[in-house]
Order: structure tokens, then C-alpha cells, then sequence
DNA sequence: CTGAAAGCGCTAACAG
DNA sequence: CTGTTAGCGCTTTCAG
């Protein structure tokens, strides 16, 4: 069927472990028998049996980009971006195998045999058991996006918390004082570090915040224009929002544009990520940029690092955000 | 290291041939004694080597999800739904690998002993080399999204050029009769489909198309925006715009905004392919959608049964497109 | 620098 | 129904 080793060994009249040498860049080998091989292999569109290699080396070749879940990732646009960020960095002879960890039955099915190493996009504590699983069966694992405990762990993660401070200092100084939250799906560590951020921010500015100005969300569209209408029914509406991805900002102003209010004259928004659309929407979007694809092209180097030269010490990488002003967000007007 | 079948063999007194036997569900089994096998494997923690079984069946167990380029695909809704369609068939013993086939510096290294089945999420007839390939070394294919003209082959496709005509029609119907064409990448099949079906609509209605309503975009939002600048200073102006996809739509919207032009009172905008944000902004878009994660999951349906029964007659599957009304298309203004 | 031989873990004839 | 034997294609000792 496919040229093999030994059908190039044998036309060269030399062993098969000589042809292997070649292939490997072995130093025990004569460059002009090696420059032979090498090209009659080409000539002759040799391609290895990883298969085999991987048998013998103990090695897959795999490298397994999970998320929580397939079905429900925060948002396309995360989903690519990570997804390409990670795979920049992997190289060819890798095979970068996405998949969400809902799918397999038993996380210990992915042993170290299958996986050469496991990149995490964690969203929940629910991943804590692929997380512990590795860490036991020594596979080497880097955890995106989550903070995990174990300090044993290369976790890297975006600034989060600090964006979220910025983008409602940023508020702050247009004069906003009733500044009202979107909150995100409950129990992801995003929403946690980034309403940190926001309730941060109001304690610095000795801002208070009523329990009518904190709406759930879950980072949909839908959710974000839900939440805006109740935000809109508080006894005394807000001035500004802050919406903690911009998904929801965007279903916020659909909110705002049916109640008839005006962005930013009536109220302000300010949304988190820096989605694709947020730019091209009117009026743009105000928001806080976290570089996606970043996290996961770190990620994936600290992991392919930890693979060749097994150096395992865990450490927490953050990645800076950015704020990104643009129409949403204006003055607050005089009451 | 790892648990082994040997492991297994010697603990039960058994040959290591009868365990293989329990865990591949052979029929040469007592299940008795098959039963007592699969106890002690899970009691041990038995995970088989992928490797090992790979090169004895041949098979690699990984399947290739390829797109053109990782760096540039259409939208990130695109590259999420295709992804989430095609693993939701996939079942756990396969892994999933994703990449960009320009990732690959030769096509050819892309053999059957690497992936079991192909499934190509075409743009541009850059990729048939791979197409090609796969045929001559029988790797099974399925190409999604673009037709292939080997009709050996599977192809699922969606219906974008009767879409498009929908659309079109849907324009006309509102008594539209100077409509404009923001296109979209050239050489793209997609591109080619929409506008036939466009051209296709017109003339069934006799209406003709100057050349100053043809603008080229390149599915961006970016693109979009300057395409509909560009139109707008046309001599006598569209009073209704059909945008090869959703986020050019976005991007032309944004144009009228700034022109100080209003949808669809001034003028009328539809797009394609049904984004998420589509039905969010405001004015929420009137577009065609198409069920992406669809045309995934029946390409990957069709791989499996390749694989798995050998069956290879080519074929051409349609995925239906549906027309989505919303408030971006109105009555064609007076002139 | 090169070759002979062993073996990775598994499945698949082939006997019994 | 079970066990013995061979071998998948490759890398890696170990001798030369």
C-alpha cells in the first residue's frame, strides 16, 4: 500500500535503521548517505506511520484543546479566536483536536497515550475533574481563562478584574454615579473577576450600588435585553450600564432603542470583549478588549515548552486588556 | 506505566487474545468470562493504546476537519457552527482535528494512516490539491459548503443561490426596483452562487442592474462599510441593498447611519446567513439564513458511513436557506 | 558511521 | 470458546 521504511532501505541497499536515521536527523549518520535517502524518500512521497512512531516513542502527536462544552461557548467569536490563537503556535506534526469535555463519558479515557498534552478553555469548576485527572496522571495541562488552586498548575489567564475597574472608571469620569451591572452566567470565573472589578471601582469612588441596579445575565444577546428592560423598571433608572460582555451590551441597546432612549444622551454603555461587531454597530461600542487569541497562542507555547522539556513549574500568566472608547459611553446627563 | 491487556491476562489467567476479545465485543467469547474481563479492566483503570490498535487496524482515528486558511474564515459564527455541527457526530473513539489546510506546507503528508476521513469546509478552488489528493489515495472526503466537480465525490452545500433569489424577490416585492450588490471574496463559491442567484432574480423580473450598483466587499464588516459608501455616490442611488452576508450588511449600515440616511425609510438592507447579532441591532436585519451547523453535521454523517460501509457514491446534498424578515426592508421609497 | 535484533501493545489468523 | 503465534512500522539498544 504506502512506501514504507523498508521499501526505501531496500532500494538503497542499506538497513531500515539507517533509513530511520535519516528521517530522525540523527548525528550517526553520514550526511551523503543521508542526503540519499532523504531525497529518494521525497521521490518516492515517503510519509511516516505515526501509528508506529507514536507506539514506539510513547507519543501521540495529539494535542487536545478542550472546552467546557461544545454547545454553549461564551461566544463565536471566543470560540475562533481561541481556537486559532492556539493553533499558530502548534506545529505541523501535531494534530490539535478540539473538542468540549461534556463529550467524553470518563474523563480518564484521556490518558497521557492519547494526549501528548491538554490545553483547558475553562469556563466552570466542572472542569476541576479533567483538571485533577491530569495533574495525577502527570499529563501535561495548561488552563486557559479560569484561575485554578493548584500552584503546580501554568494557568493563563486575561486581566480581567482590572479591565473591568478601568471600563467603570471610565464611567466615573463622565460623571456617572447610578451605574448599573449586567452580570454573566453565574459561577464563571469571568463573571466573578469582572463584577469584582465593577464593585471595586464603586468602593473606590464611594459609589453605592442598589440592589435594583444588578441584573443576571448569561452573556447572550437575549439575556442582555432582558436584563435592560428590568434595569429600565427600577424606581430610579440608571444612568450608565456596564454589561459584562458585549454580547449583552448589544441586546441592552436593542432594550434602550425600544424604550425610546437615546445612547449616549439617555444612558451610557459600556460592554466587555471587544466583539467583531461592537466597532460597526451605531452607536459603536465602548468596551474593554481582551486579546483572545493571545491567551491562547501563550497557552499553547507554555504547553509545547512543558512537553519538550518537561519543565513543569506552574505559574499564572496574565494578559493585559485594554480600554477601548468609543460612542456609547458619553456624559451623564444633569437630573 | 499504564495499565496493559497483558496486565488484565495475567491477573484472570487468561491469554491476552481472550481480553482483546472481551473489549472489542467479539463474538468468540464466553460472556461469562467476557464479563469477568471488563470487571477487572475498569477496576484497574484500563485505557487501551490508541497507538498500538492504530497501527495494526490501520487506522489513525482521527478525523480532519480543514479549513482553507484558520487565519481568515468567513465569520467566527461560521467557523463555531461548522465545528459544533461536525462534533456532534463524531462519537468519542474519534479525535476531531481542526486545522487550516494552508497549515500544511505539502497536502501530500496528509495520508490515510493520519486521518481515517477528511471533511473539507471549501472556500476557493485553492483547494483541490487536497481534493485531488484525497481522491487519488482514497482518503475518504466529504466537501462542505463549495461543489466540486468530481462526481465521485460528496458535497454539502447549501442552497445560496435560491436564497439569494429569495432575497432578491423579497426587495422587488416591496417595489424595489434600483437595487445594489455588495459582493462578497472573489473566486469564493459562496460569492458566485449569491450573486447568480440575485442576477437571476432581476432579470426574471426585468429589471436591469447598472454597473455603478455592483460594489466588491470581502465579507467584512469593514468592507461592507466602504462598499456602501462607495454606492452611495452613485449618479442616481439603490434604494435597496443586498449584502452577500451579514456582516457586510452590518458594515453598509453603518455607511447609512453616517450618511444620515434611515432603514429601511430611505433605503432597504438584507443580508446573508442569519449571524447572531443580526436580529439585534437596530434596525434588526431582514436576511437568508442558513443552517451551517447543519451542513456540518450531515457531511459528518456522510464521512461516518464512508468510513465505516465503504459506500463512495458521490453526491451533491442541498441544504435548504430561509428567508428571514425583519425590519430592515421596507417599501421602495418614492422617487 | 552502519546493521542486526528486539520490542512497543495490540489484533488477527490458525489450531485446538 | 480459548490460546499460540505472528506481525503491523517504527525506534532503539547493542555490536561491529
Amino acid at each position: 500500500m504506502s512506501v514504507t521504511i523498508k521499501d526505501v532501505a531496500k532500494i538503497l541497499h542499506v538497513s531500515h535503521t539507517t533509513v530511520s536515521r535519516a528521517l530522525n536527523d540523527s548525528p550517526l549518520i553520514n550526511p551523503e548517505t543521508k542526503k540519499r535517502i532523504l531525497e529518494t524518500a521525497k521521490q518516492l512521497n515517503y510519509v511516516p506511520n505515526y501509528s508506529a512512531r507514536s507506539l514506539v516513542r510513547n507519543r501521540s502527536y495529539n494535542i487536545g484543546l478542550f472546552f467546557s462544552t461544545m454547545s454553549q461557548v461564551t461566544s463565536p467569536g471566543f470560540f475562533y479566536e481561541t481556537v486559532r490563537g492556539v493553533n499558530s503556535v502548534i506545529t505541523e506534526s501535531y494534530n490539535l483536536v478540539v473538542n468540549g469535555i461534556d463529550r467524553y463519558a470518563d474523563v480518564r479515557t484521556l490518558d497521557k497515550r492519547r494526549f501528548d498534552g491538554i490545553i483547558l478553555m475553562s469556563q466552570s469548576e466542572k472542569d476541576d475533574a479533567l483538571v485533577s485527572h491530569a495533574v495525577e496522571k502527570q499529563i501535561p495541562l495548561v488552563v486557559l481563562n479560569r484561575k485554578v488552586a493548584d500552584t503546580s498548575i501554568v494557568n493563563v489567564l486575561s486581566a480581567d478584574r482590572q479591565g473591568a475597574y478601568n471600563a467603570v472608571v471610565h464611567l466615573i469620569e463622565h460623571g456617572h454615579t447610578h451605574i448599573a451591572i449586567i452580570e454573566g452566567e453565574k459561577g464563571f470565573q469571568a463573571t466573578i473577576e469582572r463584577k469584582e472589578g465593577f464593585l471595586t471601582a464603586l468602593r473606590d469612588n464611594h459609589i453605592e450600588i442598589p440592589d435594583e441596579y444588578i441584573a443576571e445575565g448569561h452573556y447572550t444577546m437575549e439575556s442582555g435585553y432582558t436584563a435592560m428592560k428590568q434595569l429600565l423598571r427600577a424606581a430610579h433608572p440608571p444612568t450608565a450600564v456596564f454589561a459584562l460582555n458585549d454580547e449583552m451590551a448589544v441586546g441592552a441597546m436593542k432594550a434602550l432603542y425600544e424604550a425610546g432612549l437615546r445612547i449616549p444622551e439617555d444612558l451610557s454603555v459600556i460592554g466587555f470583549d471587544d466583539s467583531q461587531f461592537s466597532s460597526f454597530i451605531t452607536p459603536s461600542l465602548s468596551t474593554v478588549r481582551r486579546a483572545i487569541a493571545e491567551v491562547g497562542s501563550t497557552g499553547a507555547k507554555k504547553l509545547m515548552s512543558i512537553i519538550n522539556n518537561g519543565d513543569s513549574t506552574g505559574e499564572k500568566i496574565y494578559i493585559d486588556t485594554e480600554l477601548i472608547q468609543r460612542d456609547s459611553v458619553g456624559p451623564a446627563p444633569k437630573r
